[in-house]
DNA sequence: TCTTGACTTAGAGTTAACTTTAACTGTTAG
DNA sequence: CTAACAGTTAAAGTTAACTCTAAGTCAAGA
């Protein structure tokens, strides 16, 4: 049950606070808290969903989907179905991104083999 | 040795007329021709350059470090060591990024076999 | 000849995702 | 007590990569 300071928080992730702060404001942690100060305090629940955050933000998915989803997220069971189907067409999709990246190492090889 | 217009050029690598006008400015496209009217021009040299060029983009390269290549290419042989040098640290960051892709991929599939 | 349509340019506008600034506040070490 | 520090906010600024607009040109068909 640890907390952590936004400073900590941004080590843990490797997002600056900036990005926190944003991410908050756009609605995608919409579970930290504060401290007495005003100041956030950030849980490993918390450092779990920004850990998910990066996973579908670095496979492509927008900010926008991702609050979409987080979204569904809070609506608990009743919204599963559709929280899983999004999850399962992100799926396909890096996939298929992944296909691609794999033609497109060929043909970086091929450029550097040619030699001229 | 066949000619194609910017819309059948459009047509054939699958960008917009505006995005293949914005990748000459930026000095991408230093050989497409012009007509006697000043129409562009694009010779099989050029779509082969831009699906190089949508290679590059596609796993991750900035156009800018893009035109650095595209520079460099210009220069031919003399150039030749810099470029494959250039090409050789990107291959390492697409295995890099495969690599990650799949590790995100499968967060994504234990989510979604979580069921909660 | 007129008009339609596909092009041209320079430059302005858009979008996503940050990133920074300015002004301020509360906590802590000396 | 006070100075330094780590945080706060709202709002402005930045960057990459397009995307569009406005005004104009040119060639081809009715």
């Amino acid at each position: 049950m640890s907390l952590y300071t936004i400073a900590q928080a941004s080590e843990e992730v490797d997002l600056t606070p900036y990005t926190l702060r944003y991410y908050e404001k756009e609605g995608l942690l919409p579970n930290v808290t504060k401290d007495s100060a005003g100041r956030r305090k950030y849980h490993d629940d918390d450092l779990q969903r920004i850990g998910f955050i990066k996973c579908l933000k670095g496979t492509g998915m927008s900010l926008k989907q991702i609050k979409e989803y987080g979204d569904l997220y809070e609506q608990g069971k009743a919204k599963f179905k559709e929280r899983n189907a999004m999850l399962e067409e992100h799926r396909e999709k890096i996939l298929q991104e992944i296909k691609t990246q794999k033609k497109y190492l060929k043909m970086v090889e091929a450029k550097i083999e040619m030699k001229i």
